[in-house]
DNA sequence: TATTAGCACTACCATCTAATGAGTGCTAAA
DNA sequence: TTTAGCACTCATTAGATGGTAGTGCTAATA
């Protein structure tokens, strides 16, 4: 195989078995890849030789860079979107270009000057700093952002309060150490006075706080499991009532920001692409599915085009990150953007937001 | 003038005086009109009298049609894109159109099904709906659609919670009767045991409770003016935790959705106004103060082009109605799409909406 | 062996042209 | 008041053309 001339020592030992896993290109061809990559995320045109030849300084003629692009080619690096134009990077590539860039490279301080979260200071709760923290994102990057809100099975009780609405109505506010506050209304039978309903808070409260949601459900789960008939009335009430404060209703919620700057991204300028570019945003559980995973791990996650489990992102590429307080890791936030978007770029902002983030809810938790 | 022979009785009466208030065109002037404003709400193309001459049925040819149309060509009712071109109905045209729409057309059933608010199954509050409601709305028109989020001012207090988060942190949480559920944090100088601001909240509460946030702001005010030595401790203190508590700090809230609708119709489709419309519905204030105004006044507004005031949304018509409780006007919803836009259908789609938002709401209400 | 120059070839792109067709306005007749 | 007829306008479309940026291949070169 041609391409083989190509392949550094690493790979000319392990020879073709190896050759996709531990590929190791030469120099000579990362150069060459590498800058195509660059000239292609600024340009968004097709790289041709000669192009190429002068960018990287003239060191090498357009014939020889030829040989070498078609040798990347046949690798799957490069593709044509005709005989005679010049070339585009594969996914594959901005894999390749992705995993060199070892070093994270720091954000420009005038970019850094313009990552921060004022919201804190209007008194806003977590839900507003999240929403401007995925504003600001969508900013800066001209892409999509997602942010999820911290999920309340990891968050822990700061505090419970029972409020009567109607006979059957109660309203219940959770209030979590993250500072997120949750209210729901749950439906009961029985008619409860609100003194009846202060003296099931207190008991909860005292029995419950600084526990997880995911603990508390377990310990009510508990309660009920064993001998009901052993505890005295306010207590089994209190563990029903509380049974049905706890329940998670909702699967946990996320904020988009952006989508709007997609739809005018030239990349995405097909009716058909951006039609579905607009149905997958609405697809929240695919969405959530990755932000999920990506809260799960350290660590920036980059997904390039058809890495992308959910189908209908393939032809993005998904720069995802955790935040967290100083307890737990409460959800993540990221871009979603054309594949040919500046890696480089954005993921050092999706980074250095999300520290930003970490600390403005750390200094906002209740603790 | 040669339009003149368009005019009806009464506007022949008046005289040109009244040429454009009283503004009366004859019957063969009004079907053409209709005729033509029908049919380009349809195909979104210029009309030309042959097609037209067809759509009514051949009673008149496309001579006689090219005479009527050229008439209202000259009153400002219709233009042309370009000399061989069919024509176009301008603003004023569809304000004609809209204003002879005396009977608002019925909802077909089987639109009417798909108005349906589930939420109100699932403990969701009040905020959740109007998200459900804007949503189903963006997707049944395919437009834009906001919703403004019920007025602080305007609704009555249910209960006001204070929690303790810190020794200099007060977290507040007050629910109002229509449902919406509100948290602040508000900072203070000196600390206060989690009792005593207990106390505090069961004072405020009787004293406050059914009142309208405007009228609570304005008896705080009245405590602290008279001489506040005459209070004790407990309830200057009181009064100043209040102030804080109940001052206004978001001026209103709404939602979008659907916005990438607009980007996808054809009628945005260039650069331009489709970065314009984007900025528009950023400058969220400018868009509260339509969602307000339509507020203040009963049934559905129909704002058309250039009778718009904020002058990013003229290429636009909106379509705004309020929504209430058995209290309250709360706030109003409606729609932002093309001046081309399918009135008749809009304009019962949206009064339709509301009507289920406004039960949903009411049902929703703690009363 | 790696590199380069030279050359034939390909396909896109902008520009021009001519033909088409949908529409108008005007005039004269019914 | 309506209509038929005709000349005219202008956007759109389809071909045709030349220019350009790119390729692949081969043979010569360091």
């Amino acid at each position: 195989m041609h391409g083989d001339f190509l392949l550094g020592k690493k790979a000319a030992v392990t020879g073709k078995r190896g050759l996709l896993e531990d590929m190791v290109l030469n120099e000579r061809a990362q150069l060459v890849l590498n800058s195509i990559i660059e000239n292609y995320i600024q340009s968004s045109e097709p790289i041709g030789s000669r192009t190429l030849s002068k960018s990287i300084g003239g060191t090498r003629s357009p014939a020889t860079i030829r040989n070498i692009m078609s040798d990347l080619a046949e690798l799957g690096f490069l593709i044509q979107t005709h005989t005679s134009a010049g070339r585009v990077p594969t996914d594959k590539a901005y894999r390749f270009y992705v995993n060199s860039l070892s070093t994270p490279s720091s954000v420009p301080e005038q970019i850094k000057q313009k990552i921060t979260l004022v919201s804190t200071e209007q008194g806003m709760q977590v839900e507003g700093i999240l929403a401007e923290a995925v504003h600001m994102l969508a900013d800066l990057t001209k892409f999509a952002c997602v942010v999820s809100t911290p999920k309340a099975s990891v968050s822990r009780l700061q505090r419970i309060e029972l409020i009567k609405i109607s006979e059957d109505r109660i309203l219940v506010i959770l209030v979590t150490k993250a500072g997120v506050v949750r209210d729901k209304i749950i439906f009961v039978k029985d008619s409860h006075s609100q003194d009846f309903l202060n003296s099931v808070a207190s008991f909860l409260n005292e029995k419950f706080k600084n526990h997880s949601m995911q603990e508390i459900r377990e310990k009510i789960h508990q309660y009920l499991v064993d001998d009901r008939n052993r505890y005295h009335d306010l207590l089994a009430q209190a563990v029903r009532l509380g049974k049905k404060a706890f329940e998670l209703n909702n699967p946990g919620e996320m904020l988009i920001d952006g989508q709007m700057n997609l739809l005018l991204d030239s990349h995405f300028h097909e009716q058909s692409s951006a039609r579905s570019l607009m149905d997958a945003f609405n697809q929240k559980s695919e969405i959530m599915k990755i932000l999920d995973d990506s809260m799960r791990q350290k660590g920036v996650h980059i997904f390039i085009g058809i890495e992308n489990d959910f189908e209908q992102l393939q032809g993005c590429s998904l720069i995802m990150t955790s935040y967290r307080n100083n307890q737990n890791v409460l959800g993540s936030i990221g871009v979603v953007g054309p594949t040919s978007m500046d890696y480089k770029r954005i993921i050092s902002i999706v980074e250095y937001t999300a520290k930003i983030l970490s600390e403005t809810i750390t200094e906002r938790s209740y603790d």
